[in-house]
DNA sequence: CCGCTCGCTGCACACTGTGCAAGCTTGCTC
DNA sequence: GAGCAAGCTTGCACAGTGTGCAGCGAGCGG
């Protein structure tokens, strides 16, 4: 499933080949100058073969591995049904970040475009967070709600999406120090404990 | 300070009318066959004079009256010092959600335009939280806090843009029938309630 | 009334993203 | 192993966005 022949290999390669390219680029030059046609020639590959591979020069910044990788409502799916929304989504989540994680040194590099980039911002929640609807629907099975009218699906995916993010942050300001799923489950602790208002 | 002379009102009619030729095509021929062009020849301007009112098109659909309008971190601010973060956080968004439902029937037009796009998701979010990072440094202060390295500030700016997306597409969903501001309360009443499992 | 300011306009340009028609390598079949 | 189909790569043409620059003309102030 993984390499069915040379020819799907190559195809990897030169995907895997654009999205470092893409990403080194945008350390050295910064974002706004990073141009396709540089990225292209940098992986030895022509212009319109980049679009080949990604629809828009974002996905290979934050997508280097595809959309069709396990997303985080598929996790939360397979949360076994007796657990609560909430910790199924904490278990989902933890899964999700433990992955990204994996190449941190990648993970920061990509923050660090984000950060310097707000238009990129937004992107990058859907990177954590999936998509934000499929999760919805799939805490409206859980609680057996409708996704589209009651509040809580919604407002918990909108929150949870929100929640990842501000880890991201945090994460990447305090330079990998502390691993993603403790920084998480700060946030989470913090949002079912209603967000009071700490002392100052 | 509205209107300072002939040249000034004329500016501004200008922009006006862009950004509701922007809207209406944007209705009438669905967002992605909006060219800017059409937009300036539906105006009667030129193509060039679009792009001294708006830096790009999701501008003109998005911050039609432009950036520099009292946002939510000034309103944030303006809350008397005594009272709670959240309970000063949901005067302010009160003051701002009543404002924009003031022309309810654009604001309708533009959310329908948003949620047949994804891709403008993300800068609606910046009409009602603002500048997300603003209010975050105002909440920091209030509590006494950093917003760079605390979990407090961030993490209630960014629930708090996410209650406000949810608030959006609920009245959308209901056809504006519930104001948004009672929709707004039910989504932060629960965030205060620590978001419990609604019995199912 | 004269000059200055400033919005509007046209032109040229770099870049993104797409459709189409090739060419060439891979992998499968006989 | 020879051929054939599939599909990755490539070049070309094109629509559209967004920017820099220079000129024009109407409003505004002295």
């Amino acid at each position: 499933m993984t390499e069915r022949g040379l020819r799907e290999r190559k195809k990897a390669d030169t995907r895997a080949a654009l999205a470092a390219a893409t990403l080194r680029l945008a350390i050295e030059l910064g974002w706004e100058n990073v141009t396709v046609e540089a990225v292209a020639a940098a992986a030895d590959v022509s212009y319109r073969t980049f679009f080949n591979h990604f629809s828009a020069k974002e996905e290979a910044l934050l997508f280097p591995a595809g959309t069709d990788q396990p997303r985080l409502s598929a996790r939360l799916r397979a949360q076994p049904a007796g657990t609560g929304v909430l910790a199924a989504a904490r278990t989902a989540l933890h899964a999700d970040l433990t992955e990204l994680e994996a190449d941190a040194a990648a993970l920061r590099d990509r923050i660090t475009v984000v950060a310097g980039n707000p238009s990129l911002l937004p992107r990058l929640v859907e990177i954590g967070a999936a998509d934000e609807r499929e999760v919805a629907v799939a805490i409206a099975e859980r609680t057996g709600q409708d996704a589209e009218t009651d509040l809580y699906p919604g407002l918990l995916a909108a929150v949870l999406s929100a929640a990842v993010r501000v880890t991201f942050s945090r994460w990447h300001v305090q330079r990998g120090a502390v691993p993603l799923t403790t920084l998480l489950d700060e946030a989470l602790d913090a949002l079912a404990a209603g967000l009071p208002e700490p002392p100052h």
